[in-house]
DNA sequence: TGTACATCAGTGAACGCGCGTTCACTGATGTAC
DNA sequence: TGTACATCAGTGAACGCGCGTTCACTGATGTAC
């Protein structure tokens, strides 16, 4: 088949985003080529018109996610002046993030597993890692004078604090991790003075 | 051959322990058994002589490498008397642990795979979790009312900044991860305005 | 003390399976005349 | 407007590979006599 020019386009777009979801859903070693190509209707043969190898397709559906999340931090910013901070941790350590990690921040899903994947993958991880840190430290700005240090503080708590309610099996307990971890890491960003 | 009696349970403990420490450095799905087998000097046959399959492997080496993080709590404990949080973040948000996988706490290594894993692994990692954090929250007692939560917080805090200290390939950014959040966390534990 | 035998931890060939990857092919469509 | 052709996104059989797992076998050793 022939097709319009935008088309062999918006099909790399569509394995990406469908791979992105997929990997942060079944981790990496656990989505294949084929059934990946079967959800978007396609044959496994012609993913290899699109990227190189699996590598390529797992560093560019990683760019992806982490612009998801950049995307979801400029959201934040621009509907919540003034309270973005807290409204980040409500909506990164809630149930429904807990529940959906196809469609949640990429670093609980698959940064555990980033020391064991070649540098292609972890480059794009630092990155991402990066900007995440610089666009959270600009949210926190005014409020404290080490807001790049209090960004990656607070990225760090909340990616652990993530991974641990998802592995528990006991949901009381991960409901607990979540409503624990929203208390105290609020305190750590000075937050629940200005609440109470 | 014929051995002594014990001769088995050892070889079954050697499996277990070898496991473990491949299973935190390479991932669950990074060692296959023939390799573990051939590390221990035997054939991957007789793998089955002990376990009845991968999964059984994975619960036991699990709980051996929990069983590791308790002993490593109680040595702190006796150890540094007065100072044992400071020493557990030292200890955990160190270049050593973060360098060392195989060595150090599974939380980091594995538990992003978890939500992934069959119930009976997830078991064995909630009821870790939970050993974990009573664990914590005794050496925390006295200093908090709510040292229960707090220890929680704090294993969060830890097992997401040592995460993302290892998936950055920017040795000087990782560094700064693991320094900032040492910092960040004695403050959550209240631990600064015992130093300053 | 010496010999025959039973035990059983460990061996290694073989299995089916899904993986990533390759490649000769197809066939609908845009284009040239 | 109608026909012949070139394009190229997608097809699907085939590849080698490592995986988890099975099983008939081995052979050193403890034990019985």
């Amino acid at each position: 088949m022939r097709y319009s020019k935008e088309h062999k386009q918006q099909t790399h777009q569509r394995v990406i985003e469908t791979a992105s979801h997929a990997f942060r859903e079944k981790g990496i070693d656990g989505v294949g080529l084929s059934n990946l190509m079967k959800q978007l209707g396609l044959t496994h043969g012609g993913f290899y018109d699109h990227f190189p190898n699996k590598e390529a397709l797992v560093t560019e559906a990683c760019t992806c996610a982490f612009e998801k999340s950049s995307e979801w931090l400029e959201h934040v910013a621009s509907h919540y002046p003034g309270e973005e901070a807290i409204k980040i941790l409500d909506s990164y350590l809630s149930q429904q993030h807990r529940d959906n990690p196809g469609d949640g921040c990429i670093l609980p899903s698959l940064a555990g597993d980033m020391f064991r994947q070649p540098d292609p993958v972890r480059q794009v991880f630092t990155e991402g890692i990066k900007r995440y840190q610089n666009q959270l430290a600009q949210l926190l700005e005014g409020k404290t004078e080490d807001s790049q240090e209090q960004a990656i503080a607070l990225l760090s708590a909340m990616v652990g604090c993530l991974t641990l309610a998802r592995a528990v099996n006991d949901p009381m307990l991960s409901d607990e991790i979540l409503k624990v971890g929203h208390n105290y890491f609020s305190k750590l960003l000075g937050l629940e003075s200005r609440q109470s």
